[in-house]
DNA sequence: AGTATGATTGCCT
DNA sequence: GGCAATCATACTG
């Protein structure tokens, strides 16, 4: 086996953190991503397979671009099995490799600015339309990493499934963890 | 720290 | 015409 499970959506947000995705040798270790899946009405894929979500319902291990907000171009790697419209959206990556061509796309100095968020990848990775469909470049973790669930952020349907995964110890994230219970003992 | 707003484009009702 | 898997900026406290 030379990548990770990606049968189950949910399993492999979680399992996605700590491998490196690189785009043209640049990129790192992924530290944030959701889940969407066809069954989902906060997925693209909700409804069916159309022209603007073909790649969603092709083999696992690809790529769904998509344009957000008609501004931002962001990343997925499709789940299977082939049909499922499922996917993974890389929300953080740490930027590990390219990081000055990173910063130059960003016009940003900041290691933390640049690839903490889904729209943050895609600019610093230099994502377009026409990587949709091509094949991901991943690579196994080099060490182990804490994971952590919680509910997805930017939609407003399905709200409560805790279906992004994100290393609670990286500062790459887009948004950290609530730091403490929202209620607690006296 | 939290909250608000504009940018921008394609798909949907 | 409304809305969107977002971000940068400009406020307020």
């Amino acid at each position: 086996m030379t990548g990770p499970d990606l049968l189950d959506p949910v399993r492999a947000a979680h399992d996605l953190i700590g491998w490196t995705l690189l785009v043209d040798g640049v990129g790192g270790p992924i530290v944030e991503a959701e889940a969407y899946h066809e069954t989902d009405p906060a997925s693209h894929s909700f409804g069916g397979e159309r022209v603007r979500n073909a790649a969603m319902f092709g083999p696992p291990g690809r790529f769904y671009v998509y344009r957000s907000y008609g501004i931002h171009w962001c990343l997925n790697i499709v789940c299977g099995p082939p049909g499922e419209g499922a996917g993974v959206l890389i929300r953080a990556i740490e930027p590990v490799a390219g990081v000055e061509v990173m910063r130059r796309r960003r016009g940003l100095d900041d290691a933390r600015l640049l690839s903490a968020g889904p729209g943050r990848v895609g600019q610093a990775l230099a994502v377009g339309p026409e990587l949709s469909g091509t094949v991901a470049d991943l690579r196994p973790p080099d060490r182990r990493r804490r994971v952590v669930a919680a509910p997805r952020i930017g939609i407003s349907k399905a709200v409560d499934h805790p279906w992004r995964f994100l290393d609670p110890d990286s500062p790459y994230v887009s948004r950290r963890l609530p730091r403490r219970p929202v209620t607690s003992p006296p």
